[in-house]
DNA sequence: GATGAATGAGACTTCATTCAT
DNA sequence: TATGAATGAAGTCTCATTCAT
């Protein structure tokens, strides 16, 4: 989380500090409630109760429900892109390297992490509430897949890549990404009842998979697809 | 769906008819309404008039909303694996090619209908019901993972694939699909600006990634895809 | 009031009695308080109670507030302007005599009755409310200034009136009438502590000074204004 | 209004001369917006705001809304008459030149002005709060009215003015007023949709038809109504 | 069985008023 | 005296559920 809240402070200005600090906790009990119950079924009440706060207090610091949610987007994930996207600037080895990087962090830091529920909520509501899909379009995914793109650029630029389709080759990197939400957030909760998987080691294969694909020799590669290419 | 609806009839004999179909009906109904809006954002009445009760006769049938929701998820996913699996039992071809086949199949029968949307559904709503989540990970996803792990473990047998961890080969399969659903049913409705993704092109270059890997490794790394490098 | 509404009934098909009367109770509820409270400050739930149904069946025949005080204004006033204007359709007698009975009627069937409070609650809140505001204009204060605008217009043409201008003859007309409304609703209710405004009297005063002046002689009527003749 | 209001003046040492000002930039906000949104849509902190102080302070002064709402209404209306009503003791025209200056010079220095918004708010607000509406009354409009009638009194005297009964042609003059009162603050902003009423000619002209009648003739004034005629 | 009018808890949001600093 | 963060009652509107017909 971006803020940094210091709920018991007793000093003089004691008023003050707790007006610092009052973002951070609603934000933050927003963040718990809408990871645990979802974004319409969270009351605006129990955010504030949960901030020790009242209903009032709420909407003094957040104009709407939507514009809460929005708050707590930019401070639980988008608020952090400029440091990330700064690390991959800079980055010297390998892009297969790199790339094994990107996911390994997006886990240790999204994945794993109560931030991971937001973009599950998305999944699940961002259909009721355009406004709010709109939004975390344009904050969370765009930016993402563009440092993906750069990666992947960067892969082919340098020849360690096949020339692939470039956007083809980010959904294949997102998608994983999206099946640990799932798994941890929608079926993971109840999923079976062999905790058959290691988040890390999916990465791990996913990445080597991703490198190497599951075929041992080249090959003798099929002409791929000369099939559907629908419209 | 197995249920099979036919909302329009009145006539007076039929009445009878009537009241046997209209379960099916207004399961029907509900099906396309949740998947079109989700479960809190549909509501009981608009059920009932698209399958053309009243909202008592709803409540006559199932006891509550989601009584309902349940009702429709258990009509809606069961029954195809027997013959979707049997299909594969006398499949001769290369294990690539009945991969590939696999993935094709599921997006025409499954990815592009209205199917799908169960899928989704259960996404979004697993956590709310875990009751419903744990018979759908029994009914659907057992079957549908046994599926694919036999698919790859032929091709180990074979010595077409490495020797990979089936488990996490199976995810890797299943990951693409998840995404699909995703962008399909959540995001879809207002994802990027340009729809640039065809389903259809995105399971193919999918399937290409998965058997060859991104690297152009020793390989003659195939000319596999040449296309669109949209933007 | 338009609405016949008939609350007490047991017959057999009584619910659909009862659905029939229900906008008119609610209708004549919502007049009540609106003229007694004004629009902003009557609670929706309140005029329910009066009408003796709950919160919620008051919005399951007005979709909201502004419909309802929009219903009421239908109710009460424009939706006898067809009746009303027909009147004058067939009017054979001097035009004196059409703006006599013209300003008498509108006392006897708006002025006296509860429906003058719906006007004199428009001077009040108009600004807070634009689109009743709007409703309100069209509605009502179009079609009564046209009435007014025909009867001058007659006058006129018939030589019985000067050429003045129409527009300032309207208000004229109009003037009086918004008077003892104010007098009636606003400050009547504890104006001075002598009742020494008799409505028809002053009516009858009103009209009489409207035909005739103040002087006593045609005199040499001031050259006061050749002015505009806008419209 | 009475109260000298200077909101804009921070200096260090007039820090005693602003606490002695602040109950009139108070009031002088208040009303400012009141007449501009009604007493309701007004929001406490929004005067506090516009006077230059916090929202606590305007509570310190004044105990409630409705207190402050009252004190404006006793700060903005008295002390006028005397001198307006010392003009008219030494006019010297004629009767009928003496009404037209009385309705021009009201129209100048009240209808024209912010004092006109006082008025409204009175017409708005006073059955809400009697008291003031009582005192109004005595301090504003029974002087007003005294000046009228002893205007009507001398033309009827003097022979200019045909002997009609005072009381009602006091309204026949009031009427007007109040209708540019309402025009300008209630219906006036989004009434018809072209201005079609310039207040200094509608004032002429209305003076003119006051004076003189719609009627061509003096005609063989219909014996009408000499008096009551009720209902 | 079927209907649909009626209910009322509960959601979000506003704002006059209080009170610790 | 002045502040402004905090409160919480109150308002409009929604909708799952009930029940008389």
């Amino acid at each position: 989380m971006l803020t940094q809240n210091s709920p018991e402070s007793t000093s003089p200005a004691k008023r003050e500090r707790r007006k610092q600090a009052r973002p951070g906790e609603l934000l933050a009990a927003a963040l718990d409630l809408f990871v645990e119950k979802g974004f319409a079924a969270t009351r605006a009440e129990e955010v504030a109760r949960r901030a020790g706060v009242s209903k009032g207090t709420l909407f003094l610091y957040f104009s709407s429900k939507e514009e809460l949610f929005k708050a707590v987007v930019r401070d639980s994930i988008s608020g952090h892109f400029p440091v990330w996207n700064a690390e991959f600037e800079t980055f010297t080895g390998s892009t297969a390297g790199m790339l094994r990087q990107f996911m390994t962090l997006w886990w240790v830091r999204v994945g794993a992490t109560k931030a991971s529920g937001i973009t599950k909520l998305m999944l699940s509501e961002a259909s009721n509430f355009p406004e709010l899909a709109a939004f975390y379009q344009q904050e969370v995914m765009a930016p993402g897949q563009a440092l993906i793109r750069r990666i992947l650029q960067r892969g082919v630029d340098s020849g360690e890549f096949r020339p692939i389709d470039l956007q083809y080759g980010v959904y294949s990197v997102l998608a994983p990404m999206i099946f640990l939400l799932t798994r941890k957030h929608a079926m993971g909760c109840c999923a079976g009842g062999n905790d058959d998987l290691v988040p890390e080691v999916y990465i791990a294969a996913q990445v080597d998979t991703l490198l190497n694909g599951l075929c041992r020799a080249p090959s003798s590669t099929p002409p791929s697809l000369k099939k559907t290419q629908s419209t």
